[in-house]
DNA sequence: CTACCTGCAAAGTCTTTGCATTACG
DNA sequence: CGTAATGCAAAGACTTTGCAGGTAG
């Protein structure tokens, strides 16, 4: 089972949260998923295991999951939300403009110096948003949507 | 006279646009401000100059002057867009969360890194977006909105 | 049992757009 | 003068919510 089925579970036995099939398939599409689905994306695949979920409860279910920090919402430059487990450790993403693939990355260095910037302006850093936006390099074989 | 207005004179003079009466207003709107301003907030500013200026026009001509560059739209985590001139050096943004407030910063090693990441990865880095959340330091006297 | 959850559809929020009119160049 | 721009209101896109019925625990 995955990281985020089981501690959605865990949560709804501690919470007053009940463990619906809904939440169950719409938890376990999100957690299978590879890349950074939208509310659509996740309905549709969602809807393939019971067709009657409809996407209120999609969007409630993302509701309920980033408020315990379960998930984390992006945007990516779009005007549709993107959501993805939270990762155990932190990381940044890449955005391909040319396919729109995403690509998740840590670097220590950059976070060190994210922190050291804050502090040099008076400020602990208690969230930071990195996303870089590139084309692929000639003769890189990667990246297509 | 700012810099945003002059630029934007030099397009419409150039280009097919037109400098009507409320593009100047809202355009000197967004010169004069010193913070982040949202698509209501500019309209509020902008009627201040001339009641008549709908918020279809402030939509509009933002929309435009993104188009050709001379401004930038931002997020913030918020669903409302904010906007500011485009800076003739770039930077990027530390939010103060307990006030909202935003501050400019500019880090040349941080820039650097970015772009060495990138093409660890694969890619020349076309853009990037970097957003720092921090409250402020203990002792420190920065920040009210 | 009963409080939480669901589906549905209506409503909310932010943004865009069609249309008739105005006004820049 | 011709065409881009405007104001207004309607429509669009995404998300939230009220309500009546369903169901986990």
């Amino acid at each position: 089972m995955t990281e985020l089925m089981k501690s959605f579970e865990d949560l709804c036995e501690s919470g007053g949260l009940r463990m619906t099939a809904q939440r169950r398939i719409i938890v376990r599409c999100l957690a299978e998923s590879t890349d950074h689905p939208t509310i659509e994306e996740l309905h549709a695949r969602a809807q393939s295991a019971d067709q009657s979920i409809s996407v209120a409860t999609v969007y409630r279910t993302m509701n309920v999951l980033e408020e315990v920090g379960l998930i984390e919402r992006h945007d990516f430059g779009g005007s549709k939300a993107r959501f993805e487990p939270a990762p155990d450790a932190h990381h940044d993403h890449l955005i391909d403009v040319t396919s729109g693939q995403v690509i998740e990355f840590v670097d220590p260095e950059i976070e060190q110096l994210q922190r050291a910037i804050a502090a040099r302006l008076g400020y602990r850093l208690v969230d930071h948003k990195l996303e870089l936006f590139g084309v692929p390099l000639k003769g890189d074989q990667s990246g297509s949507q």
